[in-house]
DNA sequence: ATTTGACTTAGAATAATTCTAAACAATACT
DNA sequence: AGTATTGTTTAGAATTATTCTAAGTCAAAT
């Protein structure tokens, strides 16, 4: 897949668009780049992989399409022991496994309402607006997908 | 204070010991200074604490130092977004806050077997060994400390 | 057409951390 | 004890992901 489906790119112009930012050609493609593979990319990744379709883009762009994909909340950093920050177009509340082995990042469902009552053990004295669940260890023989 | 209690010293040479590292007063000054202020110091507060104690003392030195602690599992490392790394001595399994208005970092405790109920709750394909828990927003009001 | 402002680009700067190589210190050997 | 070995500390250089700068591009808006 190399283009937005109609549902993704109306996402991406709303959303884009109701932060004050325009939509461009390289937004899309980055976005498109982070839609295609749910692999959690690195900057540098996301990096080859936009320009392997559009040869032109800089690695300053990336990190610039990056950043306002972020703030319009259609992307979520997932930053990984000091390893750098990785890109996640699900936005559902999910956790992350981190494999010791492969380095890889992995979506991880969790069961609904779980992450707003994990916030909701909080003693009174904290007031969470966000919750990071990650796990680390390595997968099932045979599960190196 | 500024000496370490019988039962850390105790504990900080059986640790280095047993991970085959010596017991130097540079990892005593650094241990102290952790066990002193749970406030999850970055490297280089812990430096600026150490060196009070301990003029003489390099960043260098403060990094191998704390990469001995971490190493022989005495000391955790707590990364929070793409901040510089914290240092927590807190061995019980805990969770994360981390207010978004003053950037402190506080131990939660957990309910006992919490983390490892969340373990549980991976689907067979995962082996997590490590469950990280990180709550962000901020204090309630009049909770500043 | 001109202006405006957002966006992109190449390359320089930044900053936390790691590495290097030399000095130092503790332990092991003879 | 004297000497070799090995681990530790130190100052400073190197690394690397990310951010910044300044100049060029582009597409509305006037
Ligand atoms: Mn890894
Ligand atoms: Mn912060
Ligand atoms: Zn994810
Ligand atoms: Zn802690």
């Amino acid at each position: 897949m190399n283009q937005l489906k109609q549902m993704d790119r109306g996402a991406l112009s709303d959303a884009l668009g109701h932060s004050g930012h325009r939509t461009t050609p390289q937004r899309e493609t980055v976005f498109g780049v982070l839609l295609d593979d749910r692999d959690h990319p690195t900057a540098d990744e996301v990096y080859t992989r936009t320009k392997s379709r559009m040869p032109s883009i800089s690695m300053a762009t990336v990190y610039n399409c990056l950043e306002a994909l972020v703030s319009c909340g259609l992307v979520k950093q997932v930053n990984i022991e000091r390893e750098p920050t990785r890109y996640c177009p699900n936005l559902s509340p999910h956790a992350h496994f981190h494999c010791r082995e492969t380095g890889r990042v992995y979506d991880v469902p969790v069961p609904d309402g779980m992450m707003q009552n994990l916030a909701k053990m909080l003693s009174g004295e904290y007031s969470a607006d966000s919750v990071e669940l990650v796990f680390r260890g390595h997968l099932a023989k045979g599960q190196e997908k």
